[in-house]
DNA sequence: CGGCTTTGACCAGCGC
DNA sequence: GCGCTGGTCAAAGCCG
């Protein structure tokens, strides 16, 4: 396996609701580089030096503040970047991913627009409330009907193929919460703490680069992610994280200032999520030629997908205001995703 | 030996 | 109904 995340300096992150799958219609938005600092946690020793963890203190330190401020819509300067980070309820988040784009270019069209506007499918989700128990490790009797039939179907077959496993048969399988960003690195497993295990790969469809699946080891815990490469910019990882930890992370990182386990639902930090904010098609494109990069450290990258938002309290910050004094300059630092999908557009 | 990754197969949902 | 695709399972293999 290629456990290639070792060494690697921090890289740039992205934060997102979710990405196309392929990046093909151009996720990206804002790119801010931030500091990089290696990796306390202990999942360094596997998954390389490179600590998600830290990229929360980071955040805490640089960029969760002025996130934080910034996610205040009502704080929000008119010329204030859209947020970056994201998170989605459900399922219809494969299908913003595939539509975003699209939908991008008409929310484009159509000029500024309301971020309602921009992010129908926050409505439209299916949300299902996260369920205490992860939706992939319940049973039911559906399931065992299901289990029956295979089983059935398998007396025929399994000389064959191999035995069929009782798979999960919700009629409407829920989904927890998702929350992603995109992350500028070599490394493809970032190590936030928390302990995962690789439980599959998938090729991705218009991407040479496979996704793979990872749930969190702590028994009882459901929650999942995934990680994948856009195909667009190989060196940018696309992480979502999908549920809620039921346990607090193991390694905390340093300065954890605000970002209390229990309200972190992804391993990720709590973030309130602003409106997002678009700029004029001017400003884009100042903005385009003149990529907004946090020097802190040069290695770090978060990027927004101002589809997004957010709604449940749960993964707002703990106290933003007490953030609220810091760094509102780094807000500023973001580059909407539109911009990006826009010049796709004109190249086109 | 335990934990993790790899990998091919299977299932479900969705669009056509 | 069919095919495609995403997501998941679990045996086999690898590694410390």
């Amino acid at each position: 396996m290629e456990k290639k995340n070792e060494n690697n300096p921090m890289s740039n992150m992205r934060f997102s609701d979710e990405i196309p799958s392929a990046f093909g219609g151009g996720g990206g938005g804002s790119i801010f580089d931030m500091a990089g600092t290696s990796c306390e946690g202990s999942g360094g020793d596997k998954w390389g030096s490179l600590g998600f963890m830290d990229l929360l203190g980071i955040h805490q330190d640089f960029v969760a503040p002025s996130l934080f401020d910034s996610f205040q819509p009502s704080i929000l300067p008119p010329s204030s970047p859209p947020l970056s980070v994201f998170h989605h309820h459900d399922d219809d988040i494969l299908h913003e991913l595939h539509t975003d784009s699209k939908q991008q270019h008409l929310n484009h069209q159509a000029g500024l627009l309301s971020p309602a506007s921009t992010v129908p499918e926050s409505s439209e989700v299916l949300n299902n409330p996260a369920t205490p128990n992860s939706s992939s490790i319940s049973s039911s009797s559906n399931e065992l009907a299901a289990n029956d039939e295979q089983t059935k179907a398998g007396d025929d077959e399994d000389k064959t193929k191999k035995p069929l496993k009782p798979k999960k048969k919700n009629p409407k399988r829920q989904r927890e919460p998702r929350f992603a960003f995109m992350t500028k690195s070599d490394i493809d497993h970032l190590d936030d703490g928390y302990r995962w295990r690789k439980y599959g790969q998938k090729a991705v469809k218009n991407s040479p680069y496979p996704r793979s699946y990872y749930r969190c080891t702590t028994a009882g815990c459901g929650v999942k992610k995934r990680v994948e490469r856009s195909s667009d910019d190989p060196t940018i990882v696309v992480t979502t994280y999908e549920g809620q930890h039921t346990h607090p992370c193991p390694i905390m990182p340093r300065g954890a200032i605000g970002i209390a386990p229990d309200s972190s639902a992804f391993g990720a930090p709590s973030f309130i999520i602003p409106q997002p904010m678009y700029l004029n098609h001017q400003q884009q494109q100042q903005q385009q030629l003149q990529p907004y990069i946090y020097n802190s450290t040069p290695s770090l990258n978060i990027t927004s997908f101002p589809g997004f938002l957010q709604e449940k309290p749960r993964f707002s910050n703990p106290n933003p205001s007490a953030l609220s004094h810091r760094d509102h300059g780094l807000l500023q630092d973001i580059v909407p995703t539109p911009m990006r999908t826009e010049a796709k557009e004109e190249d086109q």
